[in-house]
DNA sequence: CATGGGATTGACT
DNA sequence: GTCAATCCCATGC
């Protein structure tokens, strides 16, 4: 991998189809005022299936899901949680990347304030514990990433993109068997429960 | 207008 | 392992 395409895979995941942008977006950062972290672990959804809000077309809830790759879509979960999600695929189709876990890279004293004092493995490591950790609330739907006041940004150093270790979709109860959970291999920083072979 | 169901988490048995 | 918290919104009458 030459150092252009480390500059640029945040930007060509972008561009591509949800499911491998999902990967793709695993080892990049995403950054919220003073805090950030690496993404280790996020899940593809795609309105073709119906584990996917779009699923239901073009609704005031998921209008930004149908809009121009590049921006938030952030949306509450359980009537508590916010989550946060890369919007994806062209305008006219609902896809988007869940981003499921980070792992702290800075602000974490800040992050480990709002977040009630966590171990640094558990700090991130899930969609909602992430977005309490960096701030960031549903009045940054549909904000761009790139630019905006949440960054997606390209792997840091000069590590090569983690091994992938996929898996089904958590927590949701239809289409269930698509495999379009992406982990990095290794890393302990990911949600429960860990896919299987995460540490082989 | 009433209802049901979550892309979750943390506390508890 | 079980379960409640909490609220928006899509759906159906």
């Amino acid at each position: 991998m030459t150092p252009a395409d480390r500059r640029d895979r945040h930007l060509r995941a972008l561009e591509l189809p949800v499911v491998e942008a999902a990967a793709a977006l695993v080892g990049c950062t995403i950054t919220h005022g003073a805090c950030s972290g690496v993404i280790v672990e996020t899940e593809a959804y795609h309105d073709s299936e119906p584990a996917c809000h779009a699923f239901v077309g073009v609704t005031p809830r998921t209008q930004t899901l149908f809009e121009a790759p590049g921006i938030a879509y952030v949306y509450r979960s359980y009537g508590i949680h916010a989550l946060l999600n890369v919007v994806v695929e062209p305008a006219g189709v609902g896809a988007a990347v869940l981003i499921r876990a980070l792992q702290p890279r800075t602000g974490e004293r800040l992050m480990a304030r709002r977040r009630g004092g966590e171990r640094l493995t558990e700090l991130c490591s899930g969609p909602g514990k992430l977005t309490q950790a960096l701030g960031i609330g549903l009045q940054l739907n549909a904000t761009p990433l790139l630019g905006g006041p949440i960054e997606l940004g390209p792997p840091p150093g000069h590590e090569d993109p983690p091994r992938l270790v996929v898996g089904p979709r958590i927590g949701i109860t239809r289409a269930t068997e698509l495999p379009w959970r992406f982990c990095a291999a290794g890393s302990r920083h990911v949600s429960r429960p860990w896919p299987h072979g995460l540490l082989a």
